[in-house]
DNA sequence: ACCGCACATCGACGAATGTCAATATAGACG
DNA sequence: CGTCTATATTGACATTCGTCGATGTGCGGT
């Protein structure tokens, strides 16, 4: 639509509201959806401690995992939330359940840079 | 600390939980709020939509932001989220303001997958 | 069978978040 | 100055989120 007028009333000297013939296009809803969820099971500070410590090494035991703060249902609450977005895959071994990363879930966030024409600087 | 018990009570057969030699160290509390606070701006769909849509081009208009499915205020308070955080910067021009991203802003974001021993696969 | 430990789920509660209508501010133009 | 237009701010509201204590579940050891 550009503006709300239907007529182009533009200011004299300053330069146009943009150039209506190519008005920008951006993410459609679904994807941004998908990426936002992505984006919101890592926008926690307990969530990436708990990531990073898990993606350190190559398994890690919840129980190694009692350091960064919280209680203990907090901390299988978080890891829930990683594991639903496909962060992190979980491995019930007797008594304890061990953690793993799933780098390839990071491969959206590889895109994020590249929506500037230019990239990153 | 790894478990709670002062004796290593390891189960006989299956293997022990997590060298306790080598804690994982994970990211430290401040540098976690610092990205978090970053992912929670981008962790949301109409202002991955705003900012893929700025990054698209140059420089946009606010009036050419709309199309998003949001009221004007609600585009408004999430242009200032990402102000806030860094990933744009607005100027105004008579009586428009124009949006351009800080791609340098996503730079935090590129270490992220390189937690992993191995790094991406 | 029982008990103890590791981890998950439930229920409740306060805090933060997204949204809008109403209103305010700032500039352009007459 | 007064009015119109573009954008920001405010205030209210419903929803989501992070957190914890209590409780449940699964497994090992005695």
């Amino acid at each position: 639509m550009t503006h709300t007028s239907p007529v182009p009333h533009r200011a004299p000297d300053a330069q146009a509201c943009g150039p209506s013939c190519c008005p920008p296009e951006g993410l459609p809803q679904d994807e941004a959806e998908r990426l936002s969820g992505l984006l919101k099971a890592l926008a926690d500070p307990v969530r990436l401690r708990l990531y990073s410590r898990i993606a350190s090494v190559d398994e890690v035991c919840v129980c190694d995992l009692g350091e960064v703060g919280v209680s203990q249902p907090t901390v299988s609450h978080h890891l829930r939330k990683l594991r639903e977005a496909g962060l992190i895959a979980s491995e019930r071994r007797g008594t304890w359940v061990y953690y793993r990363t799933m780098p390839e879930a990071l491969a959206p966030l590889a895109h994020l840079p590249h929506w500037s024409p230019a990239g990153v600087s």
